[in-house]
RNA sequence: GGGCCCGUGGUCUAGCAGGUUAUGACGUCGCCUUGACAUGGCGGAGGUCCUGAGUUCGAAUCUCAGCGGGCCCA
């Protein structure tokens, strides 16, 4: 059959998109094999699949395919993170309005709805780009069936004393006005003012004096002499007259402003750690909405910024502030709106944080690259408050909880009753108390606690099947490692006692091409479907696996995937020339033929041993290496002459590339799903996605065999180089060649260069002559270590013929630092030239091998 | 503020349990249409391996310091 001169990916990646069957991809729940459960990392669902998310799909699949064709029982599975503010936000954009302004019920549906398109155009991206997605185990966070599950999840944890209510500090976005965890909390750097204020007997420096109403101390360091006398007094906070105790805590650094501090609740983390340290009292001047409380006076009801301005305004006047000085300070803001946030005591749902259990179980995993656990170890190192899990939001999983209105007490649901939403439904019992009135709790839950079960949750659990814990490989980014990767090992062991998967496989982030984070802001942005338009697929997976080390942040370039569509059509060309030439049929193998398959088994451990370590660059490095230069540059121009003559040796070069367009496009299957596919089809009637990986053959592999090859080859290359320099055509004859070397057969050479070729033993009648003698410092430098430099500056000083007349004679003796020292020959390398004799020849040579070429 | 990673020809990068011509790709220059491929082949030019100090006979590679860059904490 004739195949197309160029590879067109984009009819045969359509051909095969829509002929490939989802049931392939299916796990088995009943299969004997060995399972390889991956928890694929839920997307949030905007409609849009972008590069950073690709690039981990990428990763994702070659695992797959990979495994797959291993023999595993592979679950890729698809989730869907729907829950969360963003899709709000866009809801009121789309319909122009604000939640408050529709029902709760009516306000999810919208939601539900976005969601569900957004869904359905992501899926489309995903299929083009041809991830072997187990569509079989897809779920979706927002469906009553997942956030029953997320529902009874915090039952579980609640009834065991790992979730509980409590009025504690929480880090409070005023703009949005719900709680937000540490981990949706960004740092910026800011200038602001350090105020230096009178207090009736201490000089404080405080950057918040909008918190002046909220002081319920002031804190010394126990050392400062300056202050030794006050500790255990009183002071009158200026403006608002309170009393407050000065206490003496380690903490407080003397060399800061005036070295005392005012303790406010609450003006930042440490305010929190001295509050409960020294059971200082709570006075709440900011409130839920950003506003100043009552006890702020006649501040009340100002923004806090327009209480700073006002309030510092009055105290200048007043003379309590008496210097102010410029400070750098790192101002926490919340992730979503980038507003300040404040730290306020509310009555909020935490989940209890078991530090050393989820660093014990970090060291559980295999983290790929290791050294990103660091970064989970020093995130948990430093939790100083435990988990809040409550949001005041509406599109998310309902808390499942009411509060009697008569008695006020909490009832959390019970499992069965699940799932439910309190703002809606009642509960089927009666409180304690015995009154049926109850009241919804109008929280509901952070986001995390939907996607950190989603590998119990495609392990089976709480699905009438025993859960398939750990499951096998959790594959993200680094991003994500301190919310996603911490909070499911958290709810794994808490929910199952066991660890969530055996494997944690880390993916960079995607960089634009002027090296900045691709972003829509910076204008570096490239969407998946962009390239696959252009080249297809297989060439953006190439970029995915090509593009950098795993783990490290890689560039999106367009000339790499270029370079992937080149390397495609290089194949192509490599099949559409063997496809008249292969033959299954072995036959005694010449040199060259040993050489290939030896490489080529070469290849396959080396790549099999790659994808165990999940280091795609490398493996498709080689299996790029190996077609391009070995396959294509030099077997097939080194076999030509066999394949297209009639004589001996064709069947086994047949046979032979038979063997290497079949293994490649095994091992090219988990990179290049459809270009490898339509090869396949060539070889055989199945899909390569069902076929097994190749196994290595190792009697193939041989030293001996190699060294051989590469000796033909590079004579051959050095005869072509020499037909490039003297202007011949490479096809075009030579008078006559011989061959001085080892070789015992060397007819590819002779139909490689169009040449007959004779092979001589022994060295030409030409003299060779040492011109040069050179000292081995791999042998030198260990043996004669810091006289090692002395003995080079002697053998540069010495007569270098008598040195390789010594050298031949076993040892050398030199003069150095005028003392003879006799060494081995083995610490010199001598340069040898061979000499014409004004003969009508060129002499090449190579390695050992002397050719010599009449015109 | 905390943390992680990285500085190698014009660009991107390999090498980094130390050993003297530093890998490859893209670009660039020259030559070549040979029966798979000009989206190709062959050949060349191009590098203070960020800086400084240290360890060592020997450092791109190890140690320390500094400078610079990137990213995460969405």
């Amino acid at each position: 059959m004739e195949l197309t001169r160029e590879y067109d990916p984009n009819t045969i990646e359509e051909k095969w998109m829509n002929t490939w069957k989802d049931s392939m991809y299916y796990f088995d729940w009943d299969s004997d094999k060995p399972q390889y459960i991956i928890d694929t990392p839920p997307p949030y669902p905007t409609g849009n699949f972008h590069i950073g998310n690709a690039l981990n799909w990428c990763y994702i699949d070659f695992v797959a395919r990979y495994k797959r064709m291993c023999g595993f029982n592979v679950m890729f599975p698809e989730g869907w993170d729907c829950h969360g503010l963003p899709t709000e936000v866009k809801v009121e954009e789309i319909h122009g309005i604000t939640k408050s302004e529709v029902s709760r019920q009516d306000f999810r549906r919208m939601c539900v709805e976005l969601t569900e398109k957004n869904i359905g155009s992501m899926r489309k991206t995903l299929r083009r780009l041809a991830f072997s997605i187990d569509w079989s185990n897809e779920y979706i966070t927002m469906k009553p069936e997942y956030f029953g599950n997320t529902q009874r999840s915090f039952v579980r944890m609640y009834d065991s004393g790992m979730i509980y209510q409590q009025n504690h500090p929480v880090n409070w976005c005023p703009r949005c006005e719900t709680a937000i965890a540490f981990a949706e909390v960004e740092y910026d750097s800011r200038t602001t003012l350090l105020n230096y204020m009178n207090f009736d007997c201490l000089k404080i420096a405080t950057t918040r004096p909008e918190l002046l109403a909220a002081c319920v101390a002031v804190a010394i360091n126990p050392e400062d002499e300056r202050y030794g006398d006050k500790v255990g007094r009183e002071v009158t906070v200026p403006v608002f007259g309170h009393r407050v105790k000065i206490i003496a805590d380690r903490e407080v650094d003397p060399s800061f402003g005036t070295g005392v501090v005012m303790i406010c609740t609450f003006g930042d983390k440490q305010d929190v750690r001295w509050w409960a340290e020294h059971g200082l009292p709570l006075r709440k001047a900011i409130d839920k909405t950003g506003k100043m409380t009552v006890i702020a006076g006649k501040y009340a009801g100002m923004s806090s910024d327009e209480c700073k301005k006002a309030i510092i305004e009055d105290m200048k006047n007043d003379g309590i502030i008496y210097r102010q000085d410029e400070l750098g300070q790192n101002v926490g803001l919340c992730w979503r709106c980038k507003t300040p946030i404040e730290i306020i005591s509310e009555k909020q749902w935490f989940v209890k944080i078991l530090h050393d259990e989820i660093l014990e179980t970090a060291n559980e995993l295999t983290w790929v690259p290791d050294y990103m656990k660091v970064r989970l170890e020093n995130w948990t190192k430093t939790m100083e408050w435990d988990w809040c899990i409550s949001r005041q939001r509406i599109f998310a999983t309902p808390i499942p909880a009411w509060y009697c209105i008569e008695c006020g007490k909490v009832m959390v649901a019970k499992e069965e009753w699940l799932p439910l939403d309190p703002t809606a439904d009642s509960p089927p019992e009666p409180c304690g108390c015995g009154s049926t009135g109850f009241r919804g709790e109008p929280d509901v839950l952070d986001t995390w606690m939907d996607s950190s079960i989603s590998a119990l949750n495609v392990a089976g659990w709480l699905k009438g099947k025993e859960p398939r814990l750990p499951t096998q490989l959790r594959p993200q980014g680094y991003d994500i490692i301190r919310t996603w990767a911490f909070y499911t090992i958290l709810r794994s062991k808490a929910l199952t006692g066991t660890r969530p998967w055996d494997t944690i496989l880390i993916n960079g982030m995607v960089l634009g091409e002027d090296g900045h984070k691709m972003s829509k802001s910076l204008n570096n942005f490239v969407m998946p479907e962009e390239v696959v338009k252009k080249y297809g697929s297989d060439a953006f997976r190439q970029w995915a696996a090509v593009g950098g080390t795993t783990g490290s942040d890689i560039m999106f370039t367009w000339k790499d995937v270029v370079a992937g569509s080149r390397f495609m059509q290089k194949l192509w060309s490599i099949v559409r020339f063997s496809m008249p030439h292969i033959s299954p049929e072995p036959a005694p193998l010449k040199p060259v033929d040993r050489w290939l398959l030896s490489k080529l088994n070469r290849l396959v451990r080396e790549a099999t041993q790659k994808m165990d370590e999940h280091q795609f660059d490398e493996t498709f490095k080689a299996i790029r290496g190996f077609t391009w230069d070995i396959l294509a540059d030099n077997y097939i121009e080194l076999s030509k002459s066999r394949l297209y003559g009639d004589g001996e040796g064709k069947q086994a070069a047949q046979y032979t590339l038979f063997l290497a367009v079949d293994i490649l496009s095994r091992l090219l299957a988990p990179f290049l799903p459809y270009f490898s596919e339509e090869v396949y089809s060539y070889l055989g009637d199945e899909s390569i996605h069902t076929q097994a990986w190749p196994e290595v053959d190792e009697s193939l592999i041989n030293d001996e065999a190699e060294s051989t090859g590469e000796l033909i080859k590079e004579i051959t290359a050095s005869i072509r180089r020499y037909k490039s320099e003297h202007g011949i055509a490479l096809n075009a004859p030579l008078g006559r060649i011989e061959i001085y070397s080892s070789l015992s057969d060397a007819s590819d050479i002779a139909g490689a260069t169009n040449s007959e070729i004779i092979i001589k033993n022994g060295t030409p009648g030409f003299e060779q002559v040492s011109s040069g003698i050179k000292p081995d410092m791999k042998v030198l430098g260990k043996t004669y270590r810091s006289k090692a430099k002395a003995v080079v500056e002697a053998l540069a000083n010495a007569d270098i013929q008598d040195i390789v007349k010594q050298v031949e004679s076993g040892s050398v003796t030199l003069i150095v630092d005028g003392e003879a020292i006799t060494l081995d020959a083995l610490c010199f390398k001598v340069e040898k030239e061979v000499m014409l004799e004004g003969k009508a020849v060129d002499v090449l040579e190579v390695s050992d091998s002397i050719i010599v070429i009449t015109r």
